[in-house]
DNA sequence: CTCAAATATGAAACCGGTTCCATATATTCG
DNA sequence: CGAATATATGGAACCGGTTTCATATTTGAG
């Protein structure tokens, strides 16, 4: 039934002050055993909750780290997610999220992260905006509060990054279907132009080949969306090339899935015929048919130890340290599609 | 270079006074165009933005949503997500978001998402938390700000809540597989017993058998958790039972898809031998083989029109509304694991 | 031209806490 | 026992804005 009490109400319930009121709660500075002791009673009586608005005024903190995600949807934005919450919730401290594809225009959904940004309303954020323009990444970098981005180096902007290793990734990929299989003939299909993702992918795929001197002539590569329907859409250009195709790498398990599908319906025995292997390790790539061999990313540490680093640049502010580029391993999780087992 | 000023720096370097300043910002009270000019000139030239920290408190709002959910993973919980950052970016809001199973403890991440709002650091709340404890709901009901909880009807407390009608989307399924394919030996693997979603899906199930004199006889049950590892248990179960049974309906696709997997180990044909159907319409049901008939639940208008409730009410916190029950409709999604099409 | 209404602005109070500082009492130690 | 130190508490300033109110100047209608 309590209608909302402040301090003040309290210290005078208490018969004591303001001070000794924040003193108590916050276990800082001078309060006898007995004072302590009667004002507790009163918090509790009266269900009293200080208000985070002010605590956050004057200490100039809001205990609270902002998330900014590309989407929801998709395996591992849920997993980013985690690993921050994880690490958040156990330093008592809250996630404000952002999702860029949520509201119309990108340009929007951009002001609206720099926003909770410069108004202060987080004490550090982590970057998800795989197509961030360098006027963002600017006014980024100018903010006072520490910043961690996702997947992008950004380091000489003075911005801590968390990245993954695609390249390696793939260089695991094309060494297993090269060595294990003995293929010779592998085609890539690419994410969007604009993907680092999709880039780095590309060219572990290319050192790979080199690396067991295949390049070049045989080099086979489509361009797509990193969409399910874009995969389908990519299988009609492959058709033609697919007599003298081995494996196709898809840059993604969403494209690769649309892959098989088509394939399936002419008929074609995936893993057997020719392979097919993805990028992503999605919640679903071991259960489709036949199981996809695909690249793992760690996402949920990548929540983790971005969010554990913001925690940390926060409160030391003064030691100053050079940005810092974290590289987290991917792991080559060998199925069935690239044709082992089969 | 900004270093963070404040709005009385601004008043000084603009030669005005705060008040002055704030009215510009925010265009209220009075301010001549030439004032108003200099002010923003000003303002632009140190890209001064006001500390939301300060805004809070003496606007005494946060312009901030809570979000609390289960988990991350998992087809749907994104859904909600982009559902309430649609509406909430749309109108300027913020999303506090809080997951639940981030933590060790789920006492302690209740805990978490009771301080958030009784601390005040949200508007209002949409609160997704299937195991919720009445002393929780109870003190959710005593805040003073907005709650909308998903998929729990807790009006009786007071509370909004947003529904889907698991009933009428399990007797759909139900109907569907009785009338089209004339199956009369049906059984239902559910989720925890702890789960209303199961139960609402059971009693659905139960509905319909018994609208068409199906039940009780033949009535087959099975106890199982939700998980892909559940499905597979599960099936260990009806293995026995297997010559008496014409389809399988899981609570939840992912013990579907365990369940499929085990049977297609042993070689039966789903959907000709047996058909297996889910509920969810999981992001991947579509894509399994066979595709897998199931029921559709719109979480994205779940999350929109929860996020909406909590604007409306927080906006007009003096009209006085009895809460308010809203249910929004599953949709029967036919793909071939119910036999159609075979 | 006059007086009321509209416009413009600043001073001060306020939002609800935290924290610095001064003062008062209680301990401790030489 | 007296001085130095530790403990306890309240008053007041502060965090960075918004808002009320009083005052001053314009504007406009009659």
């Amino acid at each position: 039934m309590s209608l909302k009490l402040t301090i003040s109400q309290i210290a005078k319930l208490a018969g004591v002050s303001k001070s000794t009121v924040s003193r108590a709660l916050n276990g800082s500075g001078y309060v006898s055993e007995g004072t302590k002791r009667k004002i507790q009673e009163i918090i509790r009586k009266y269900d009293y909750v200080p208000d985070s608005k002010a605590v956050n005024l004057s200490k100039k903190r809001t205990f609270t780290v902002g998330l900014v995600l590309p989407s929801t949807s998709g395996p591992f934005y849920g997993e980013v997610i985690r690993g921050v919450e994880e690490v958040l919730s156990a330093r008592k401290y809250f996630t404000l999220l952002t999702v860029l594809d949520s509201g119309q225009d990108e340009k929007q959904a951009r002001k609206r992260y720099l926003s909770m940004i410069r108004e202060k309303r987080v004490d550090g954020a982590i970057v998800f905006d795989p197509t961030v323009d360098e006027g963002t990444v600017r006014k980024l970098s100018e903010s006072k509060i520490p910043i961690v981005f996702l997947l992008k180096d950004f380091q000489t902007f003075g911005i801590d990054s968390v990245m993954v290793d695609n390249f390696t990734g793939s260089v695991l990929m094309v060494d297993h279907l090269v060595e294990k299989h003995g293929y010779k003939s592998i085609a890539f299909v690419r994410g969007p132009m604009v993907s680092d993702d999709s880039e780095q992918r590309f060219q572990g795929f290319v050192e790979s080949l080199r690396r067991h001197n295949l390049c070049c002539d045989n080099l086979l590569v489509f361009t797509s969306d990193f969409t399910f329907e874009g995969g389908r859409k990519a299988f009609q250009e492959l058709r033609k090339e697919l007599n003298r195709l081995e494996a196709i790498f898809c840059a993604n398990d969403e494209m690769a899935l649309g892959i098989i599908e088509e394939m399936k319906r002419e008929g074609i025995q995936i893993g057997q015929d020719i392979a097919v292997v993805g990028f992503d390790d999605a919640f679903w790539s071991g259960h489709i048919e036949p199981p996809l061999t695909t690249v793992h990313q760690p996402m949920y540490e990548v929540g983790k130890i971005s969010a554990q680093r913001v925690l940390e640049r926060s409160n030391n502010p003064d030691v100053f340290k050079d940005p810092v580029k974290i590289t987290l391993q991917t792991q080559l999780v060998v199925r069935k599609s690239c044709g082992c087992g089969c």
